[in-house]
DNA sequence: CAGTCCCGAATGAACGTTCAATTGGTAGCA
DNA sequence: TGCTACCAATTGAACGTTCATTCGGGACTG
């Protein structure tokens, strides 16, 4: 991965902050110039358009989301304390980065969303899906599909984070706890 | 409730449909004009602004959303049985439809979503705490709060519900149970 | 000087909204 | 029954604004 020009970065990340304010459709390609302290035309420079902009922020911000995916699921730790490492990795991401979750809520229900690849060439859900995958192998999950594994996961993890990070919902380190051991209930073997 | 005027539902039913296909910001007044079958000054007859039409939809949506709720959730029939009979009516209706359920989310993730009442005062979501509430006093589930049970509940029917409809995932009705199953078996609590 | 990066005023299309005009229906009255 | 007055519903062309995008040029680099 070449490293990533200032101007473009700056325009990332001023775009992400903007979308979440104002929503995809109330940020112009103005406001996000004006907020990366650089030219309108310059966006141009590194973008083709603003659907172009938006795409590649989505495939960015996706990047960072595989990333902190692929430092929590190692292989050598076992798989329960594996499964709440992830967990809390992926929450505490999200909870570190509003914007980004919420640029990529507002990404894939949008008509953007709509055409993006087969999930099976996702990386970030075929990251979640071998995970998965290795929790049935290992006996510690029951054997349902790991689609079906990985998405109820995932979406507790995201439900919770909206909620909490609006503030419609406060948390204590108990209750998230909770919720936690509330999925691997369902999901487990054992007992 | 007085019934709505025939054009008013038309326009509903046209922006609704065309958010969903164009998105938010891609469906102007006009678009939603002529596919109501209604001239464009029409719709400034009955709603104020695109603003106000949109935020009026939701409502109306969400009533919807609610009955199906109302209707599931019954005293007189045993928590457990209820339980499952309100994620398949939920996730039924939102399979059903389609239109709503992307418009539904948006709309939550848009900025209008932001200003939301506090989630105590959300008709939808009061429902659905009241009935988890009953479940814990009645000892069925684990005592944990409502707000995170009906969330964990409806995060996975929402889930499940747009990644079978995009056609991401599709799932046979033995494969839906078991989903419920894993929910059930993680906030039930166990004898 | 060729190439890249960057600027920001200018452009033209698209959009939300307005409004003067038209229609259709109904209530009041003789 | 016929006439008038009134109002809500409806129309669509027109308006003013906003927006994404373009482009001619400046500045720095090798």
């Amino acid at each position: 991965m070449e490293p990533i020009a200032d101007k473009k970065m700056a325009i990332f990340r001023s775009t992400m902050e903007l979308v979440r304010e104002n929503g995809f459709h109330g940020t112009p390609m103005s406001m996000v110039a004006k907020h990366a302290g650089v030219a309108a035309g310059t966006i141009y420079h590194y973008f083709e358009s603003k659907e172009h902009l938006l795409r590649e922020l989505f495939e960015y911000a996706q990047q960072q989301a595989i990333a902190v995916v692929a430092k929590e699921t190692c292989e050598t730790i076992p798989f329960k304390t594996c499964f709440f490492n992830l967990w809390n990795g992926l929450y505490t991401f999200y909870r570190e980065n509003l914007d980004l979750l919420k640029f990529f809520e507002q990404f894939v229900n949008s008509p953007f969303g709509a055409d993006r690849p087969p999930i099976e060439q996702d990386k970030f859900y075929s990251l979640l899906f071998a995970f998965f995958e290795r929790g049935i192998q290992q006996g510690e999950l029951k054997p349902v599909s790991s689609k079906i594994l990985a998405t109820l996961a995932h979406s507790s993890i995201l439900s919770t984070a909206k909620l909490t990070a609006q503030g419609r919902l406060q948390l204590n380190k108990q209750e998230l706890e909770e919720i936690q051991l509330m999925l691997w209930d369902g999901m487990s073997l054992k007992r």
